[in-house]
DNA sequence: GTAATTGCAAAGCATTTGCAGTAAG
DNA sequence: CTTACTGCAAATGCTTTGCAATTAC
């Protein structure tokens, strides 16, 4: 039982190609929007497919937002988010600090490991600002 | 048009208590089935209501888990979280470091403000790490 | 040729909402 | 009394999935 062949589909490099030309860190919905424009009969759950096979394989990132739409970064170098807690857009942050490093961590109750850390940042975006 | 008045129901009063007395970071329906024990009646709506608005007020706060169901937390003093990549299980960890400061933020393009900024941890639970 | 991948449509879940009835102050 | 809040059930929104037809290799 060896892993499975993968297949870079017209699809699949659409995908990737439009996530990475573009800095916005769209939710699927809107990328499918995007792609459209060069595949129009790609199916969204074709994108939402191929997002996660490319999440799994390290080309993108995929963005935690609380309770509303996951969105997704082509940019896989490493930097922060802030996001705006009206809208759900998200901004590059560059925070000059290192990430924190797991060894600090005093107490943990029945983890066996820790091997990620982030900081994420809650702002207003322009728009929302302008918007009231 | 003053703020509404705000009403201490036996619902929203049993909600905050058991969700005070518990230190498993429960989702909106676990908590549901919790406060069932006390309140037969009640309704998840009830509890997501309920939920919104101790958030909104302060007495909680909203964990974001990413795509997964909100988890909720009774305890409000400055802590952070480490979540269980498999489940969703979330702890809290004592992290030494000081909270990022917004004021060494060095480029956000079209935001008008950062306010907030969290930590976040990655692990795998106890029991998933058993379960393989 | 074979099986990974697709389009489509239906299903799944977490969460929200409309409404008539209930209860807090 | 007044109106914030409740239970119920239906609706919403994002994401996943089953399946027969494609298509990459």
């Amino acid at each position: 039982m060896s892993a499975p062949e993968t297949r870079m589909t017209r699809q699949r490099s659409v995908i990737l190609e439009e996530l990475r030309k573009i800095r916005s860190h769209p939710t699927a919905d809107e990328l499918y929007g995007i792609v459209r424009n060069r595949l129009p009969r790609i199916s969204l759950g074709t994108v939402y497919r191929n997002l996660d096979f490319l999440v799994e394989v390290g080309e993108i990132v995929r963005l935690s937002s609380a309770g509303h739409a996951m969105r997704f970064d082509g940019d896989i170098s490493r930097h922060q988010h802030v996001r705006c807690i009206h809208c759900g857009r998200i901004a590059d942050i560059v925070y000059p600090l290192p990430a924190p490093s797991v060894d600090g961590i005093q107490e943990v109750e029945d983890f066996a490991s820790i091997f990620a850390s982030r900081i994420e940042f809650d702002g207003v975006c322009q728009p929302c600002a302008v918007a009231g």
